[in-house]
DNA sequence: CACCTGACATAAT
DNA sequence: AATTATGCCAGGT
């Protein structure tokens, strides 16, 4: 189902590129810059359309840490290469999909 | 316009 | 510690 993104989907984007290869976010790190108070609204933007690299959704991860979605599927061969995506740019997560290195996560998006 | 869904988070059991 | 319930917020039907 195509459709374009809606505002506060490219409001969510915009915050999302402002994250650094290399670096995460958890959901509600993203909704504090959106202005939102639900991850859940921020993973529905993810979910929605725009997922591939294109817009790096891959360096956002739940507030456990784990490797979350991607693609639209929470398990499954996407979720593998977002894992490799992110071990690509040189964040590691182990075999429970469990965020090894925390100093990758961002505590705030930075400002442009 | 009302109800349901969802890649979440947090509190309570 | 694990599971369940409730709150959030936007999109879809």
């Amino acid at each position: 189902m195509d459709r374009e993104p809606t505002v506060f989907e490219s409001r969510v984007y915009e915050a999302l590129c402002r994250v650094p290869a290399g670096k995460v976010v958890t959901y509600k790190t993203l909704g504090h810059a959106v202005g939102c108070a639900s991850g859940q609204a921020i993973g529905n933007a993810m979910r929605r359309n725009p997922f591939a690299p294109e817009v790096p959704c891959h360096r956002v991860i739940p507030a456990t840490l784990m490797l979350g979605g991607f693609m639209g599927d929470v398990i499954g061969e996407k979720i593998e290469r977002k894992r490799k995506l992110l071990a690509k740019e040189g964040v590691k997560f182990d075999e429970a999909g469990k965020l090894l290195d925390e100093g990758c996560l961002l505590a705030d998006v930075p400002l442009d």
